[in-house]
DNA sequence: GCGGGTCTCCACCTAAAGGTTGAGAGGTGG
DNA sequence: CCACCTCTCAACCTTTAGGTGGAGACCCGC
């Protein structure tokens, strides 16, 4: 009985790797390829792999979001995250989400079959690297004074580079109200100016580097 | 007579999927893997391929430093940029240190054994978004208008998300030459805030997402 | 219904940021 | 030597950002 499994990345070129490397394993089969999250969710529900490779960054529906649909929908089915970026925020969201495991692209081919077959029998495997970022979290819960739905969209105009004026237009409020919001986002953030915010917003990857506003470039 | 090419990724992932690619072409031939810049410099100097696919994003040396080391001791080898990521300064920054075709990991396997053909006689070839960001640096030629040392300096700390009197202190030298700084600086990068100034900073790469300050996290 | 949170706005204030002009010291290259 | 650039600082100003306190409207759960 082999384990299916469904890989998920925006590139194309990383599929054909990953699928180069599961190939090498005869306990594998690769059962199909998504290109962005919505393409995952689908290809999930219709295919019913045992494990779902995902890679976090992606276009249309990153890769935290389909983990959470998929692992709604299809609670068998696991999820092991596969990117390579490191983030705290990336390794906690991701597991929050509901993956087992959690990998780096510098892995190697059998590490990577190893976590599969891990994820298939419900074990948990991490990266060292993120297990790191694991343990950080967890001693120090960061209580993150999550951010209200109208924080959120004022820090990603702030992170845009964006003045209270323009965000005021923007959002059709009065510039007061997103000066109230920018004095909560710095409280909860912990943190002294919108610059640190900003900064942080990318950082957390609240922005992708092609939204950081036409007129910081 | 094969064309011979050098795979450089520091994913081995990518790079399977690459070897992968270009060995459904018998036209090409992958003669090796290297993992960084420094290694992709040697590894080219030992074994003399035609093409170079270089990944501009990388540790240890990125592939842009990789690139002009490469050109300029080796002028008869061809290096094409592989990226992920899309941003003005990459396509003009790999271009300039010599590389003569730029593609994205979005593309197909027979498009990327096309470009390293027509890589290896000497003929450009651009992704078409390549082409657009490149088209748009020569319109408007940018004028960089280098920021000087000082300047950059100014601007790294900037973008540590630390205020004008906080570098003034670090650097040992008056607030209000901090300011005359930042000034030249919003000028020359052309953006109104140094929130802008300080995203520009992270979007060329000029602080990496570790050193974004120790407040802003 | 009532507490609690969110979103909205107000007034008033201080601090920081940014614009403008000017200027002196030091270095470099023609 | 002179022109040019960089780095430094100054005074003065306007604008923006951020802090504080309060308030009304809305929604949701107990």
């Amino acid at each position: 009985m082999t384990i299916r499994v469904l890989i998920t990345d925006d590139h194309k070129v990383v599929r054909r790797g990953l699928r180069g490397f599961l190939e090498l394993d005869p306990a594998l089969e690769v059962v199909g390829e998504a290109g962005n999250g919505e393409e995952a969710v689908a290809m999930a529900q219709r295919l019913e792999p045992d494990v779902v490779l995902m890679d976090l960054l992606m276009p249309v529906m990153d890769g935290v979001e389909a983990t959470r649909q998929i692992r709604r929908r299809l609670p068998e089915v696991e999820v092991v995250a596969l990117t390579s970026v490191l983030e705290d925020v990336s390794v906690t969201g991701a597991i929050k989400a509901g993956a087992i495991g959690y990998l780096l692209k510098t892995t190697e081919a059998d590490e990577l079959c190893d976590a599969i077959k891990a994820a298939a029998a419900g074990k948990v495997q991490l990266a060292p690297e993120a297990a790191v970022h694991l343990v950080r979290e967890v001693r120090a819960p960061e209580s993150p004074e999550a951010l209200t739905g109208r924080e959120t969209q004022v820090l990603k105009l702030v992170a845009q580079g964006k003045a209270n004026k323009q965000i005021a237009r923007e959002l059709s409020i009065d510039e007061s109200t997103i000066k109230s919001h920018v004095h909560s986002i710095l409280s909860k953030l912990n943190v002294k100016s919108r610059t640190q915010a900003a900064l942080h917003a990318v950082y957390v990857g609240l922005v992708s580097a092609d939204e950081l506003g036409e007129e910081s470039r």
